[in-house]
Parts: structure tokens; sequence; C-alpha cells
RNA sequence: CGCGGGAUGGAGCAGUCUGGUAGCUCGUCGGGCUCAUAACCCGAAGGUCGUCAGUUCGAAUCUGGCUCCCGCAA
């Protein structure tokens, strides 16, 4: 039996599995792995290969590095020399043009970790925490132009607890996506594919967070806001506010019962908690500008050491 | 060579500019108190100040090299 070629495009560690899943399968040769050219990255500017690349060095599979596939004259080449069966993209960062979504007989699909129609686009993860959502989840839909608006083929659900936060997200659904891959797999070659279409009505949108997205805003966010930003941006890229003018990243926080305005700060039993537009919150993890993440209670130890007060703020106060 | 912060008893920090007895808040251990909300009082142990070299009568502190940690940026 022919095996079926397929070629698998993605960029971050999420990718990884998925992509070990589909060489593990012995019906599927992956012909290509395709991601993101090497970048500057972390101190020193050094460049760093996107994690799938380095996944698939390991693999021994060929690799293709592109900033944009659709004008990429190795793909062209690639393409027209190979027959592609499958094509899957998990986390790939860029959008396919038309001719290269029918290019594989059996098309394109895309995994996406939210609940489709639920939070098309870049951040699902972080949406779904931001909103307080009691679940979410990974789907495999058939890609078309319009971004993540394809059939579901597939659609598995998790349940968000009160203290997962995106690495915990992030990691469920890492660990779920070779699960749903298999399935899927299993469906193709069972001919038992079956397609959904997504519900128009109930579409929202996840875009990329921003760095103006990521600042902890004590006048204008309740503290059940802020504790979901907290827990959709941690442990990467982390919630920021300003304590004693030096950036302070908050990555766990729990909400408390004390009375406070906004950027009042209450240090009774050795915790950080502030005062928000309504409701005050306790910062339990947070980490200073050239510090390790710490605790509160170690945080407020060397305060008193040096007999600093703590002030907290939205923004940097210029001198 | 992208910019910047840091390494001091078990933890978090001050002290470094201006070189001269190792300090603060905790924790631990021992004793007291018995309800103090930045949880009480007294006492004790515990540190070759990241590392290597240099300057000096004398270095946590000044100079240079190295290792490790972190923020920004990308």
């Amino acid at each position: 039996m022919d095996k079926l070629n397929c070629v698998f495009l993605g960029t971050p560690e999420i990718a990884n599995d998925t992509l070990e899943a589909l060489v593990a399968d012995k019906r599927i040769n992956v012909s290509l792995v395709v991601s993101m050219p090497d970048r500057p990255a972390g101190r020193g500017k050094k460049l760093k290969s996107p994690d799938v690349i380095i996944k698939a060095k390991e693999l021994g599979l060929d690799i293709l590095q592109t900033e944009n596939i659709n004008k990429s004259k190795e793909f062209l080449e690639f393409s027209s020399k190979n027959d592609i069966h499958l094509m899957i993209v998990f986390a790939f960062a860029q959008f396919l043009k038309e001719d290269i979504l029918h290019l594989p007989k059996l098309g394109c699909f895309n995994i996406h970790t939210s609940l489709l129609p639920k939070y098309r686009g870049a951040a699902p993860m972080q949406h779904a925490l931001f909103n307080g959502d009691k679940e979410t989840g990974l789907c495999i839909q058939k890609m078309v132009k319009k971004m993540d608006a394809g059939n579901i083929v597939k659609e598995k659900k998790i349940t968000i607890e009160d203290d997962d936060n995106l690495g915990t997200i992030h990691d469920k659904l890492k660990d779920l996506s070779p699960v749903v891959m298999r399935s899927f797999l299993e469906d193709i070659f069972s001919e038992t594919v079956s397609e959904r279409v997504q519900d128009e009505s109930k579409v929202s949108f996840a875009p990329s967070i921003s760095k103006e997205e990521t600042l902890i805003d004590f006048e204008k966010q309740t503290s059940v806001e802020i504790q979901n930003k907290i827990r959709g941006l941690s442990p990467i890229p982390g919630a920021y506010c300003f304590l004693n003018n030096k950036r302070l990243k908050v990555y766990e926080s729990e909400l408390s019962n004390e009375q406070l305005k906004p950027f009042e700060v209450s240090l009774k039993f050795n915790t950080l908690v502030v005062g928000a537009k309504t409701g005050s919150l306790r910062f339990k993890l947070v980490q200073q500008e050239g510090k390790p993440k710490r605790t509160d209670y170690e945080l407020i130890n060397g305060f008193k050491s040096n007999n600093t007060k703590i002030e907290i703020h939205s923004t940097r106060i210029q001198p």
C-alpha cells in the first residue's frame, strides 16, 4: 500500500507532538516540514530555530524554512515534483493562498486551540482565559480561504479549572493534540471523515495580544478581569504593572476580600494585595526587573530590609 | 559584539559611590507568653560577601577576566 504523502506546517513547540504522531503512523510519509526562518531571539540576539524545525531535524525529516510559503520558490518546486495528499497546519503563523489550499488531494487541515467558531485567530487560549471561560478545546478544521472558518472535522473539549493558566492549558492541549490527530487519521483511512459547518452567528475572534494589552490597569479593570488577564498571560509573556517605578510582572494571583481603592496596597499577613476598579486581588507570584520570580512574601521581606514603601502603578512615573 | 539589572548565613534584601568589627526582615533551634492581624516577647546557632587575579597596611566595597540568573528588545 502506498503511503500518504503529508506536508506539515508549524512553528512553535506546541506542534511538536502532532508532528511526531504523524511520523509514527506507518501509513504516512511526512515528506516535508515547513516553518518560519531562524530568527534572532533571546539575550545577545542569537539566531534561534523554530521548535518544530529542531524536532524535524531530530526526526530526520526534510525541512523548508520560509518567510512566506505562498512566494517560496522552493515550495513551488517541491509541490510540482511531489504528490501531496495531505497538509497539516498547526500554529504556522502564515496564511495559505488558495492555490496551496487546493494542492493536496485530501485537503489542508488546521489544528486550532479553541472550540470553533469561538476564538478564530492567533491567540485563542489567551482569550478563553481572559473571558473566564469554563471550557475550551481543540478543533481540526478543513481550511478555507477565510481564516479558521473551515468545516470542523474533529473536536475535543477540555474543562478550564480556576487554577489553570495559559501554561497549563497550553500543556493540556499539547497533550491532547496527538490524540485528536490520530483519531482524525483513523477517520481518513476508514473514509469516515465527517464535516460540520461552523455556525456563523457564534463566531468570535482572538487576535494576537499586543504589548499594551499585557498591562494591568487598576483603574479600568475589576479584580476579576485582572485575575483573568494574569491567568491568560502566565507564564509567557506575563501581565505587568509597576512597583516603585520598576516593571513588576505578575504570574499568579487570587481574589481578595479586602476593601481597597485602585492602586492601594495592603501588606497584611505578609501578602501583597492591590485594589482594582472594583474588588482587590493578591499577587502571589511576581517578578521584578532583573530578579527571578518569587512569592509576594519574599518580595515583602526584602522591602522590610531597606525600609522602603511599596507603591503600585499602571504606568512608570516620570521623575 | 543590541540595551540594562543582579549574585552578601536556609529565603528575600541593605551595605559598595566615600576601603577600616557582617546589618535588616524572615526562617531554624531553645525558652517565655497565650490571642498580638505587616500575628507577641527574650535568647542562640548559622556567612572564605559567585569565582579568579590585581591595587592596598587593610577589599563585600576599587580595577580587570570568568561563570551563573534575570528584565527590555526581537
